[in-house]
DNA sequence: ACCATTTCTTACCTGTAAGTCAGTACCTGC
DNA sequence: GCAGGTACTGACTTACAGGTAAGAAATGGT
């Protein structure tokens, strides 16, 4: 053993961060499952323009990072309802920061032609 | 006039913020431009695994956004620098809502390999 | 027998994010 | 007079996020 080979990578929590999150889809499941356990379907309405296979693969995604639970009834037809973990209701104020810079920044778009965001 | 054709979109602030700073490389960037001004020679160094062409297209975009103020020196060699406005200011509480996040993320993840995040 | 419902898979395709690389213009230092 | 730094631009290419559409499996209703 010549050098110390501990864990060189010394991740950006930055992009650690966007890796679990990042993307056009999740923080939106995220925001919709802040009251409680929805099912499949209940998302698919939720969040019209989102194709099913992406859906899907984000559930799966969001699952596998340990941020929501899957509830399969082993009913027929088939009954999921996808719920946030402990980890997954920690990643809700950062949900509601996005959601209010974007807010804020809407409303100043509106008032001035560019944003100065000044007053709250 | 039959209906009132008032802005049907009605823009949803999540959406709105990831068109602004979603992407690969814009967090970063307005993380690294925290504590003042940099130089576009200094933003590529502090980011070294970015393109200089992304380099470019992002800060253009940010500054398109209103987030950035570009100040050319008009001196050769070129001389350019990027600053946080007002409104790039605001959004650097976003950027510490990320970053915290992913570092609470990964200690879970080192401690257990589940992530857990009960303890802060 | 047939159709609807529900969650999910699979194959295929498109568009855009991102990367590579070369070149430009002007000056300084050697 | 040539290499080197500086902030770009543009052409070309790759990778991947995302969309479309079809179908599977099991059951209940008519």
């Amino acid at each position: 053993m010549v050098s110390t080979p501990v864990s060189i990578t010394a991740r950006c929590p930055i992009r650690t961060t966007l890796e679990l999150v990042g993307g056009k889809w999740r923080l939106l499941i995220l925001h919709q499952l802040r009251g409680g356990a929805l099912r499949f379907g209940e998302l698919r309405r939720l969040l019209p323009d989102i194709s099913e296979k992406m859906l899907v693969q984000e559930l799966r995604h969001l699952t596998d990072a340990g941020l929501l639970v899957r509830h399969n009834f082993g009913e027929v037809p088939p009954r999921v309802e996808y719920e946030l973990t402990e980890a997954g209701r920690f990643a809700l104020p950062l949900v509601e920061a996005v959601a209010s810079f974007g807010q804020q920044y809407q409303r100043a778009v509106v008032s001035h032609e560019r944003p100065d965001l000044t007053q709250a």
